[in-house]
RNA sequence: GGUGGGGUUCCCGAGUGGCCAAAGGGAGCAGACUGUAAAUCUGCCGUCGAAGACUUCGGUGGUUCGAAUCCACCCCCCACCA
């Protein structure tokens, strides 16, 4: 099976330049080198961010070469595809820490020894920061056609739009990620670039300058944005974005986003973001209509993903932490099993002399960051959404003191189903 | 530089002197139903609180008993023209 082949299989196609001669370029033997672009719009990749990673993580296991291109330089402008409004230019220094904090985490999952398709991690702030404009207008800019570029939908949109229009700089954007096209193709012999689908525009634009200024032929695929059955942006959850750094989102945090996809999902995920093979998803797709109840396929998409991005040793807490939370009856945990969990899960530090003297508990709630306001804490009550130590707690005035710990040390918050919060005195 | 249109609570978006903490929708949160799913229904959704009080409608200063709403100046965005 090829390339493309086992992109469609994996319903992660959506376009490509002439499918024949893809296949065949690729298929020549020698290692092809190609490149997808990352936006260093925060310090660390995301799980949207994950899917290009992993596409890259593809195709270098059959022996190709991947480059993965920082956007430094075109971080300071700002991609308008698929944006409504302007972005918000990143100063350099931040735009820095972002770039070695994505660097470190594509090291993570690509392969990064020498030789033939060993990866690498570039930033196009190398080529595109210290390129003058004069020079750029005359040898890049020139072969772009005005015409051509009002054209294209990302541009069209937001010339179209009344209230919001697009600047020069974000208008000149195409230009410079074409431009890195280019200068991976001289300097890298990179011959092909991917992205999501609303890169089309970008890569094509790239491919034209690279044949009129080199006459060389590169290739471009796209895959689907991710999207989910029910409309929502895929990669959120309450507590925010999911990221693919332990700092940010934990190993528990992390498993639990993926435990919770929807049934509709589900098997789509497991073919976009796992290496399973398709016949072993197939088999989890049976399992899962047999008994949906059991959760079967999330289960597994969530274990496959724990321990991709955070190694055996985080899926194992990740996994202990959710027994221990959703197993049922907190009682009977041991001090030791609870606090396994509080190195995953969003805890809190209760200092134990205030508590000697008693802290209202609608404070805690709201000081310990469990709930956004003393007012959203009273609600949660009233509503009865919320639980001490599992058991549902509707006493607003309650005072809590070490009468209410576990063990003698801790006290588990929870709000609704799934929320949890430990305290811990310290 | 000119003309016109804008900047409202997380987002979109009503509101043009008191009835406005501000319609409606979305997002979000909780409850019911469930399967840590979806859909649906219900409640909540500025802060503190028992009531009630306090802060908010780009900024600053005015007018007024009273302003998101009127006036002045300023800042920012958009469109068209130059």
């Amino acid at each position: 099976m090829n390339f493309i082949e086992e992109l469609k299989e994996r319903e992660l196609f959506y376009a490509s330049t002439d499918e024949e001669k893809l296949v065949e370029h690729l298929g020549s033997g020698s290692p092809t080198t190609f490149y997808i672009g990352f936006d260093p719009t925060a310090d660390s990749l995301h799980v949207g961010s994950l899917l290009q990673i992993l596409l890259m993580v593809r195709l270098q296991r059959r022996g190709h070469r991947p480059v993965a291109v920082v956007g430094g330089g075109t971080g300071m402008i700002g991609d308008p595809s698929g944006k409504s409004a302007e972005r918000k230019l990143l100063d350099e220094e931040s735009l820095n820490t972002n770039v070695k904090g994505i660097e470190r985490q594509l090291s993570h999952f690509l392969d990064m020894s020498e030789g033939p398709t060993g990866a690498r991690v570039v930033n196009n702030y190398d080529w595109l920061g210290r390129m003058g404009y004069i020079e750029f207008l005359r040898d890049i800019g020139k072969f772009f056609s005005v015409n051509a570029m009002i054209a294209k939908e990302s541009v069209k949109n937001r010339l179209t739009n009344r209230e919001q229009g697009i600047s020069y700089t974000e208008f000149s954007y195409m230009l410079l990620q074409s431009y890195d096209f280019l200068h991976l193709f001289k300097h890298e012999g990179c011959t092909l670039q991917m992205g999501g689908s609303d890169q089309w525009g970008n890569i094509t634009t790239g491919i034209d300058l690279i044949r009129r200024l080199e006459g060389g032929v590169a290739h471009g695929i796209t895959i689907p944005l991710l999207t989910t059955a029910s409309g929502t942006k895929f990669g959120k959850t309450e507590a925010g974005t999911v990221w693919l750094d332990a700092e940010r989102t934990s190993p528990y945090q992390f498993y639990q986003f993926w435990v919770r996809t929807e049934d509709a999902d589900v098997i789509k995920l497991l073919k976009n973001f796992t290496f399973l093979p398709i016949e072993e998803i197939h088999a989890l797709e049976e399992a899962h209509n047999a008994q949906p109840g059991a959760r079967i396929a999330a289960k597994r998409l969530a274990e496959e993903m724990t321990r991709m991005v955070h190694g055996e040793e985080g899926l194992q807490a990740a996994q202990s932490a959710s027994k221990a939370l959703f197993g049922g009856d907190l009682d009977a945990l041991s001090a030791r099993a609870l606090e396994e969990c509080f190195e995953d899960v969003p805890s809190f530090a209760l200092d134990a002399d205030t508590l000697s003297e008693g802290v209202p508990l609608i404070s805690l709630l709201a000081d310990s960051g469990f709930v956004t306001s003393r007012g959203e804490a009273r609600r949660l009550m009233k509503q009865g959404g919320f639980y001490l130590n599992n058991k549902a707690e509707q006493d607003q005035e309650l005072v809590l003191t070490r009468a209410h710990l576990l063990a003698d040390r801790f006290m588990v918050l929870r709000a609704g189903k799934k929320r949890y919060m430990l305290i811990k005195t310290a």
